[in-house]
RNA sequence: GACCUCGUAGCUCAGCUGGAUAGAGCAACUGCCUUCUAAGCAGUAGGUCACAGGUUCGAAUCCUGUCGGGGUCGCCA
């Protein structure tokens, strides 16, 4: 039983003994860590019992404290201030506690028998990652090993947009444009090249349109199109009557969205879009080189960044599922059909509203392939809870598709979780590919390898280490820094990357926290031979306040992870690391391990050592950090 | 316009199921390597928790409003 535990049961019993509280009318009981300015290990706050007590907040704590202290040997002391009752714990107590240690990585996170995905990744094969894919596979790997350290059964999985206009676009700009490149003739990641073209589509098109979208602004644009034309002259007569800016731009992107669209060149993109359906073999084969190409490219972007999938999923397999759904929803009456046989759901009285779910011409749209593809992953793996990570800008979308599953009555509809987390700041705003200012994924661990290298060589630590080495300290220490210095901020929020300052490998940083664990182990090296299990050590022994320190955070792992899962919240466990990594080091600096004369001290040391050392080893593979054994 | 979300030190972030004197790191300044790895430790300085009301014994935290940033409101994904 855990420490606070024992306390709290006494106070409880103290608050029946002393004041005649009920069973009912118990109030739950909690107990604070004290902060660190007061003497003290745990805090109960007396406000909440004044009521029942009828007597001052001091008197009601004091009370409660001589009651405690005859009660229980796990308390020694108590001291109070107002309403506050702090109470410090018998140092026997921490040095009994770290027997557990031994095995306490994982002993009391017992299996829960529960299945669970977590989608994440996700890309379209159009373009090369970027720094927003680096935070959601970084989150999506991160929160598997959460899960699966809290006693999941998890399935990482990964839902691949392979289809589409997009993907056309690269292949109709390689085709006419690309006299046959490849990955092999120009050397390029495969990823790079088909985003190459990509950007050769976009600059074409717009090579093609500019003049025309000037002459469309200005009214003097004309499509053969009748339809067309209608709605050119519509949006034209509207711009002309706006009058806010916002609506302005607005309608101008209208218009020129209906230029681009009628272009020669977006036409021929949605030709082969349609051949692409159609299963043109011609598309398909240039479809499937491209995608091989790209592919490569991904899969080498995630063995560096050591994120790792059991389940891919393809669109170009998934994207006609759902249509069955829709059927069984229009039987069901949870949507409704209108006129041109478009399919709807009407959410208002959920407080959303008339949402589509399949075209009129009866294809699906992206919700109708993910109450498909929702269907397929749980019966599949017989999930409990699926869990998508996917950025903020899609809340709508996924609030919208839980409340179908619901509605359609899918059991595992309650375990659907958006993991929902904001984008990635540049100091100039948001990223845009069309500016050029998006940050490569592969750049960015590149410049993170050479600042690890080139970081590792001013300290001039390294003699000895051959070149494998030295590549594995590099790797794993740039890998560090990236990770946690994205994991450490709440996924909920927006994040600031500055790529003009270097990412910090000082403070609180990755590199900080496996710094802390290469100190131990060069202890442990060096200690002479000494064995596990650990043994209680006398109960008399006096520890150091970083000792307890310590201890106490230890004792905070469990706990520390099943809160972190149960959030969905790797940034909590980067909080723990950091402050686990702080305390030792502030005991580093505070006794020697291998000075100390008296054997059980030093044994004691010893193992509270190696305790912190798998504790941090622990933690950071949560955040997909390896350590290394020097640095 | 409607809805969602964020606003904490010069900068990047914790703290938010209400609790004490709001915490770290970076940057600045002081000390500490003949002592287990100084990628460290100790210290100084830096705050009207955007603003205004309200609820409460108690509000950075909950409620309302205002201002400011961002997002969403496609038969795109």
């Amino acid at each position: 039983m855990k420490i606070e535990d024992g306390i709290i049961a006494v106070i409880s019993q103290a608050l029946t003994d002393l004041y005649a509280v009920g069973a009912s009318e118990m109030p739950e009981i909690k107990l604070e860590k004290t902060k660190p300015i007061f003497e003290g290990d745990f805090t109960f706050v007396v406000f909440p019992v004044v009521r029942s007590s009828k007597k001052s907040p001091e008197e009601t704590a004091n009370d409660i404290g001589n009651y405690v202290l005859q009660h229980t040997t796990k308390v020694s002391s108590f001291n109070v201030i107002k309403g506050f009752l702090n109470l410090v714990v018998n140092s026997a107590e921490w040095i009994q506690s770290t027997t557990a240690f031994d095995t306490f990585v994982g002993k009391n996170l017992a299996a829960k028998n529960q299945k669970v995905m977590v989608e994440y990744s996700s890309p379209n094969t159009n373009k090369p990652l970027h720094l927003g894919h680096i935070r959601n596979n970084l989150l999506g790997y991160s929160l598997a090993q959460l899960l699966i350290k809290a006693g999941y059964d998890v399935v990482m999985a990964n839902l691949i947009n392979d289809r589409g206009i997009h993907i056309c676009k690269s292949m109709l700009a390689w085709q006419r444009f690309g006299q046959g490149e490849t990955p092999q003739s120009s050397g390029m990641k495969g990823d790079h090249l088909v985003g190459k073209y990509y950007v050769v589509f976009e600059n074409k098109i717009r090579e093609q349109t500019s003049p025309e979208i000037e002459k469309a602004l200005q009214g003097q644009w004309s499509s053969a199109d009748a339809n067309i034309q209608k709605r050119y002259e519509d949006t034209l007569n509207k711009l002309q009557a706006a009058k806010e800016d916002k609506q302005i731009s607005k309608l101008q992107d209208d218009i020129k969205e209906l230029v681009r669209n009628q272009a020669e060149l977006m036409q021929a993109c949605q030709a082969m879009l349609r051949d692409w359906e159609a299963g043109n073999e011609e598309v398909l084969s240039l479809w499937n080189t491209m995608n091989s190409w790209v592919y490569e490219g991904f899969e080498s972007t995630y063995s560096r960044l050591g994120v790792k999938f059991d389940q891919y999923y393809y669109e170009s397999n998934t994207y006609k599922l759902g249509k069955d759904i829709v059927q069984e929803g229009l039987q069901k009456g949870v949507f409704f059909q209108k006129e041109d046989g478009s399919v709807w759901i009407d959410l208002s009285s959920d407080g959303l509203d008339e949402k589509l779910v399949q075209r009129g011409d009866g294809t699906s749209v992206y919700i109708t392939q993910d109450m498909g593809t929702a269907d397929l992953k749980a019966n599949q793996f017989g999930l409990n809870k699926s869990i998508y990570v996917v950025g903020n800008e899609q809340d709508y979308h996924f609030k919208v598709l839980f409340l179908i599953m619901q509605k359609m009555g899918r059991s595992y509809a309650e375990g659907m979780y958006h993991a929902s987390y904001g984008m990635v700041d540049l100091p100039s705003g948001k990223m845009k590919s069309r500016e050029g200012t998006v940050v490569d994924a592969d750049d960015l661990l590149e410049e993170m390898y050479q600042t690890a290298k080139s970081k590792t060589e001013e300290l001039g630590k390294t003699e000895g280490m051959d070149d494998a080495e030295l590549h594995n300290l590099y790797h794993r220490l740039s890998l560090a820094a990236l990770k946690f210095f994205i994991l450490k901020v709440d996924p909920k929020k927006r994040m600031l990357f500055n790529p003009q300052e270097s990412i910090d490998f000082q403070g609180d940083t990755g590199p900080f926290v496996m710094y802390t664990y290469t100190r131990i182990r060069s202890i442990l090296r060096q200690a002479e031979s000494w064995t596990r299990p650990m043994e209680a050590a006398p109960s008399d022994m006096v520890l150091s306040s970083g000792e307890v320190q310590v201890i106490k955070l230890l004792n905070e792992y469990e706990v520390t992870i099943e809160n972190a899962a149960r959030e969905y919240n790797p940034a909590a466990i980067c909080q723990y690391a950091l402050d686990l990594a702080k305390a030792y080091n502030r005991l580093y600096n505070e006794v020697s391990i291998l000075k100390e004369t008296n054997e059980v001290i030093k044994k004691f040391r010893l193992e509270l050592a190696e305790s912190t050392a798998t504790c941090i080893k622990s933690t950071l593979s949560i955040l997909g950090i390896e350590v290394v054994e020097r640095m």
